[in-house]
DNA sequence: TGTACATCAGTGAACGCGCGTTCACTGATGTAC
DNA sequence: TGTACATCAGTGAACGCGCGTTCACTGATGTAC
């Protein structure tokens, strides 16, 4: 079956989708590529038009979700008032719905041990995605230069992220707002003024 | 061919001492039972005579990596003068030694993401170490009661993680350590009385 | 002291399963003439 | 307008591999008598 020119980019968008979301769920090797399709409605077979391997789809998944989430965070920022910007990042970032939120949550949180090893940790689009994502976060935050700000940026989102990590493996829910609750404001002050 | 009485525990000190460093370098999934036996000079079949499943042995192996860490990092706490403790905990945990090296360090840092997925990060076992090490650490922080201290704990060692798993992503060795650098600065300005 | 039996850490073949990847095939639509 | 052929997203069986786990077996040593 022939399909109209938009539909192979369009079922691309979809695989990419599922797959950003099930990788930050169930980890690189939690997410098989059959049930991936299969929950898609398609086989795995049709796969290898659109990836040239998990590895390649792993890569953009990650690129694409942090995009995502780094787009929701500028969001947040621009709707707050000026010199409240960087605490309403740090806020949505600690928040309990993305505390909760494995699968459309910080990609950096959800998989951070996993890119030290996995090649795609450094691939390119996904280093990319990093560097545009801290660059417009550091756009926040205090600072003399770009660069000191860019270094802050960094800083702050991988221990913010390695917080959310920790904060996930508590099993008590209670615990877990607690814990949110502390972090922002201790994120809140180092980054003040 | 029947051992002496300390054989049996030895050898499975030994497992569990090759089975922390392979977690700790590849992963959960990354190490498998086959190869690390094999290191060992024994076989695969042997293992079941020391572990119940690799589950079992992957909660055990990162409780003995938390406290193989945090003895380090109590060791060179104690070795500073008063005042300056939790700043040389973080100086260490924030080393370009620790940085480069995977496989003895903090397996927090190692394995972060893995451990809100994986039943053994939730397991009673690195629970219990989790919290020892935090309460240990505690001590070396400012806070006017144990509760706050123990919270603050939480926060600066999560947070050193995940900042210490994306360092590890960085390709380049001269920005790791300019990470670090500025890295450990600002969270012992974080810590700051 | 000697003999028969029990123990059990370690062996290595085998099982079963899931997964990434390949590949011949399908069939609706577009293109050439 | 009609016919023959090309295209290519998607299908589904098959391949190969690695891995966790099981299990009958080995054989040196300890124990019972």
């Amino acid at each position: 079956m022939r399909y109209a020119a938009e539909h192979k980019s369009e079922t691309r968008a979809r695989i990419l989708r599922a797959a950003s979301r099930r990788f930050r769920r169930h980890g690189a090797e939690g997410a098989a590529i059959s049930t991936l399709m299969r929950d898609l409605r398609l086989t795995h077979g049709g796969f290898y038009r659109h990836f040239a391997s998990k590895e390649a789809l792993f890569s953009e998944a990650l690129a694409a979700a942090l995009v995502e989430v780094s787009d929701r965070l500028a969001a947040r920022a621009d709707a707050a008032p000026a010199g409240q910007k960087a605490g309403a990042v740090i806020d949505a970032y600690l928040s309990a719905e993305h505390c909760d939120d494995f699968a459309t949550g910080c990609p950096v949180a959800a998989l951070a041990s996993e890119l030290a090893r996995h090649p795609a940790g450094g691939g390119r689009v996904f280093q990319r995605a990093t560097e545009a994502h801290l660059t417009r976060m550091a756009a926040y935050l205090p600072g003399n230069s770009a660069a000191s700000r860019y270094k802050a940026a960094a800083i702050l989102f991988s221990g913010m992220a390695g917080t959310l990590a920790m904060t996930r493996a508590e099993r008590d829910p209670g615990r877990r707002r607690e814990m949110l609750e502390a972090a922002r404001a201790v994120y809140r002050r180092a980054i003040g003024p």
